[in-house]
RNA sequence: GCGGGCGUGGUGGAAUUGGUAGACACGCUAGACUUAGGAUCUAGUGCCGCGAGGUGUGAGAGUUCGAGUCUCUCCGCCCGCACCA
């Protein structure tokens, strides 16, 4: 496409150069840099940072960036000393997985990826730095993190040590030190300590110090907020890695979408939840989308009840149960463990022994996503045990059923079938018998679970509601020891062992075994090289083909092979900011205490389970060891909405194949015959009406294009009657096609024909003025649907300010939206306006002096109040708006007065800073003074007037207008509108029932 | 099933506390200027109607002088969670 730019007047908007001469201003003169400490109220505007991959930024990642890039402007001008800083998210998956096909380096790929370069295949890669700078964003770049980096993963390996070094006492409510827990175990043992922890039993002083080396180890392992342990992980085979929770989506990987199994491994696991009830009450301090908080309570899934205990007939073991329902402990018809709990066998009879076996084995076998998928279908298996109803002392069958989880509560439940769907289907399912414990309810067809019914058939709970009867059951079950009110959570502990290469290293290392923690003074233990970025043979992860002399310890001793997840590095680097190359701490006290948490968070809604929840922890963590001043990390954030691609398909039809008779061969449809004709959108859609003439007409030219193609199959083979297969009702494709080729819709065929070779020769049906018009929808921007638009494109032909106020303006930040190029002019043509109201017809500067007329005072004053109205409740899209209506108003006023536009500027800059330092210096200020100048300061009486155009409405319908003046009372409003002659007509002579005057707004006739 | 959000012209959207529905822009139509236009400028543009006027914010009801906005019922779409005992 030609440029924008015209040839013509010297002094026009030429946006490519005013951009890249402040881009060189502002990184010169590090216009941007935020200082440590400041007389100035301070404003933490923070991004969620990028994964640089190689593909690049689409138009819809700097959405976000804008919106807090705006924001940041905006509080500088309000005298705020504004942190704004941005970084990468460097570990992860996409690089390991090219360095395992190439046997690059993740660290080259990396660097490539942000600074840009060639990547191994030799594609071109532009780099996000660089795409991110020509934005013009007014990042502090002196702060940027990468967390793949040893001086920054030094200090995430530093954290990891501290959760290792403490325990959560819940009587206290924080995490302490281990080394005080193990004071405790030396004079009290652990019967003492109420701490989140998973070891089972107690032990005395006497017991704690009887124990050897391995012992104390373990034994302190199942107290620490981070902890090595057999537990069950989402195994994922295809990546060679274990998941976490939120990385798992519907069975399978989040990331690629590979099936997930159930793994018994030896991992590290952080303790979050111990920190589950202020990760819940936190949510009520801060300022997130409902939405969001919402997410993060299901996911912690808080339930309160009670655990109790049902002896086993013939058998030391007891049943423990968690039930939200004590109320229905009456209705209890049998019991339900899940296949994979711990004493199945031990109380499984010998005559359903084989049977339980069988079931077991079927489960595991089963993924997590069949079990999910496969709901309806009940099944379970009797174990031939019964247990005794601790209140009636009847005996009650014990079950084992998949649809029971292992890992939620204790692994089994009381089966309530009168009250529980699943229970109830259940029950039918195997011919159990249902106690119904509801007055007058009636269960022959489904359980009722409504919670209004009054309890029956349940001796002391008889005749009470659900809820009262709950409260005294959970009493009766405290006072006659059968177990106690408890309140439960859904949120397990995090794997955080990943057995990958791209990742932080452990700071552990094992002597016999045991884990020990690597000294402060040799941290970061940095990333081994190693000959291939694979497991081994024996199925160690990457780091164990390290060669053993650089990466072990000491001799004898060997590292931890696994790495941290993704989240590790991502948890707390809103710290680093304020601190980023401190090579002592992880954040100096005085830096954090001044710049504290973040006040203004955007990024996407997708982390609503993950990195949002972990940083919350790691943050509640590090307050808890006094290390900062604050447990929640992000007080305010915004989620900015997806942009979605506007693909573009064509319609074609392609010969499918030869007909004839004798001779006649599939093999004569060589490839050059393979000739598509593409019919042009319009077309084809009345095309699919087959009474229209459009379909005729579509016809005749596809006939057209066969016999063009028969005639060259005739000509090759003589004498042969063969015919190809091509008409509308087959071979019919729709495709994407590549949106660069495509321009309002328009197919640039002669482009087209270039792209493929197949198309070389291709046929088109065009609409009657000789266009191919593309069909269009609107989906996820991918390179595979061929609808990527990339910033640097856009930059090129219109500029970043353009492109700028173009993403704000397509909607509301938060709202996902398509993208359409076309729309972009109408804010360029807006720049040009605003550069015109400086300039006369010549391009040359013209500005006048002096007292600025009334009426532009009030289009300034009204744009003030709304500009600054709109970004505080970040309504950036109805500020582009305003914009435009300012200077439409101020155009058409003729105003080129230079206190009205120094205040238009000054406004402006937020959004368009490259085109507002230019216009700054033409009104005569010093370079690069805008950043930090004043928000101009709105003036009420700039707005008010002497008159009023009162809209006067009958019933509520607007019918005229009337102009009175503003001061005017109602009584007068009221007698001058009735006296008008079409409010006359509309009352036909009638007296008005009632007149509503609202002063300076309406006025509305009942008649 | 549960939770959150949304539904306004041909399109993106505006209407902040109930007060002129459709701001602003794209697109479209007509015209001007121009060698040319995908540049620029002017006018028009919710729908029906020649007009007066009617009608109109997913559907229906309600509250109100007045409802896109508040209440209820229903329909549709998007996002998240989902055998959680």
């Amino acid at each position: 496409p030609l440029p924008l730019q015209s040839q013509g007047a010297i002094m026009e908007y030429n946006f490519r150069e005013i951009e890249s001469k402040w881009r060189s201003f502002w990184a010169e003169n590090k216009t941007f840099k935020a200082e440590d400490h400041s007389e100035k109220p301070k404003f933490y505007v923070l991004d969620m940072f990028p994964y640089p991959s190689g593909a690049g930024l689409h138009v819809g990642h700097p959405l976000g960036y804008i919106a807090s890039d705006i924001y940041s402007r905006y509080k500088r001008l309000q005298g705020f000393n504004v942190l704004h800083p941005m970084g990468y998210d460097s570990f992860g998956l996409p690089a390991e997985q090219y360095a395992i096909q190439t046997g690059q380096h993740p660290a080259i790929t990396t660097i490539t990826n942000i600074d840009g370069g060639t990547d191994k295949e030799g594609n071109v890669i532009a780099g996000y730095r660089k795409q991110l700078d020509i934005m013009g964003f007014s990042f502090d770049w002196d702060r940027e993190v990468r967390t793949s980096s040893p001086e920054y993963y030094k200090w995430t390996q530093w954290i990891f040590k501290q959760l290792f070094d403490c325990w959560y006492n819940n009587t206290s409510n924080k995490a302490e030190r281990i080394a005080d827990l193990i004071l405790t175990f030396e004079t009290e043992g652990n019967s003492t300590v109420d701490a989140t922890h998973d070891y089972e039993g107690t032990f005395s002083a006497a017991d704690w110090k009887a124990m050897n080396e391995a012992d104390k180890s373990k034994t302190l392992m199942s107290y620490r907020l981070t902890y090595l342990a057999d537990s069950w992980v989402n195994w994922c085979p295809a990546l060679g890695t274990v998941l976490a929770n939120d990385e798992v989506v519907n069975g399978v990987s989040e990331r690629g979408g590979h099936p997930v199994v159930q793994k018994l491994m030896r991992q590290w696991s952080m303790r979050i939840k111990a920190y589950a009830e202020r990760l819940l009450t936190g949510l009520e301090t801060v300022d997130w989308t409902d939405s969001i908080k919402d997410q993060q309570r299901n996911w912690i899934g808080k339930s309160q009840g009670a655990s109790v205990h049902f002896k086993v007939v013939g058998s030391d073991h007891d049943v423990e149960v968690f039930t939200t329902r004590a109320d229905t402990i009456y209705g209890v018809s049998f019991m339900v463990l899940a296949p994979e709990h711990p004493f199945v066998d031990e109380i499984t009879t010998p005559e359903f022994a084989d049977g339980v076996a069988e079931y077991k084995k079927q489960a595991s076998l089963k993924s997590e996503r069949d079990r999910q998928a496969d709901v309806k279908n009940i099944t379970g298996q009797n174990t031939g045990a019964f247990a005794i109803h601790p209140f009636s002392g009847d005996k009650v069958q014990i079950w084992i059923g998949d649809y029971v989880l292992a890992s939620y509560g204790t692994g089994a439940v009381m089966a309530v079938p009168c009250g529980d769907q699943r229970d109830y289907d259940f029950a039918k399912h195997f011919g159990i018998e249902i106690i119904n414990i509801f007055e007058d309810k009636d269960i022959s067809e489904e359980a009722y679970s409504e919670k209004d019914a009054v309890i029956a058939n349940s001796d002391f709970l008889n005749g009470l509601k659900v809820k009262k009867a709950g409260k005294l059951a959970i009493y009766e079950i405290e006072k006659r020891g059968f177990g106690k009110g408890k309140t439960q959570y859904r949120l397990r502990d995090a794997v955080f062992s990943r057995q990958r290469y791209w990742g932080e290293p452990f700071p552990v290392y094992y002597k016999n075994d045991i884990p020990n923690l690597v000294a402060d003074e040799s941290l970061p233990i940095t990333l081994p090289e190693v000959d291939k970025y694979l497991p081994t043979e024996d199925g160690e992860p990457p780091l164990a083909r390290a060669e053993k002399g650089a990466w072990n310890h000491s001799e004898g001793d060997r590292m931890e092979f696994n790495t941290m997840p993704g989240w590790a590095g991502s948890s707390w680097y809103f710290l680093r900011y304020m601190d980023p190359t401190n090579d002592n701490e992880f954040v100096a006290k005085d830096k954090v205490d001044y710049w504290k948490n973040v006040d203004l968070y955007i990024g996407g809604s997708e982390h609503a389970t993950g990195h949002l929840l972990y940083s919350r922890f790691w943050t509640k963590f590090l307050f808890d060891l006094d290390l900062i001043p604050f447990e929640e990390p992000f007080q305010k954030m915004i989620n900015q909405g997806m942009i979605l691609g506007r693909s573009s398909f064509v319609y074609g039809i392609y010969p499918m194949g030869v007909f004839g008779g004798e001779g006649s061969d599939a093999s004569m449809l060589t490839n050059d015959l393979k000739i598509p004709v593409f019919i042009s959108s319009s077309l084809w859609k009345k095309a699919q009406d087959f009474d229209s003439e459009e379909r005729q007409e579509v016809i005749s030219k596809i006939d057209d294009h066969r016999n063009y193609l028969n005639n060259i199959l005739k000509e090759r083979h003589p004498g042969v009657n063969v015919g190809v297969n091509l008409d509308i009702e087959m071979g019919f494709v729709d495709m994407h096609v590549d949106i660069s080729l495509v321009e309002n819709d328009i197919l640039n065929i002669e482009a087209f024909k270039k792209s493929r070779d197949e198309y070389t020769n291709a046929e088109f049906i065009l609409e009657e003025n000789g266009d191919y018009i593309c069909g269009h929808e609107v989906e996820k921007m991918s390179k595979s649907k061929f609808n990527v638009q990339t910033p640097d494109v856009l930059v090129e032909r219109y500029g970043a300010d353009t492109l700028r106020m173009y993403e704000m303006f397509l909607g509301p930040l938060e709202q996902s939206k398509p993208w359409d190029t076309q729309g972009i002019s109408g804010v360029h043509n807006f720049l040009k306006k605003l550069w015109r109201l400086f300039h006369d017809q010549d391009g040359n500067v013209s500005l006048s002096e002096g007292e600025a007329d009334p009426k532009a005072l009030k289009t300034l004053h009204k744009t003030i109040k709304k500009i600054g109205d709109d970004l505080d409740r970040f309504s950036f899209n109805t500020g582009v708006s305003n914009f435009m209506i300012c200077v439409n108003e101020l155009t058409d006023q003729k105003c080129n007065n230079k206190a009205i536009l120094q205040e238009l500027v000054v406004l402006i800059s937020p959004y368009a800073p490259h085109v507002a330092e230019e216009l700054w210096i033409k009104l005569g200020n010093e370079a690069g003074t805008l950043s930090y100048t004043t928000f101009p300061e709105f003036n009420e009486a700039n707005l008010i007037e002497a008159n009023h155009s009162y809209p006067v409405s009958f019933n509520g319908k607007m019918r005229f207008k009337i102009e009175l003046p503003t001061a005017m009372s109602k009584e007068d409003v009221e007698k001058e509108v009735l006296a008008h002659e079409v409010a006359q007509k509309w009352l036909e002579g009638n007296a008005p029932k009632k007149v509503i005057v609202v002063p300076g707004k309406i006025v509305n006739i009942v008649v």
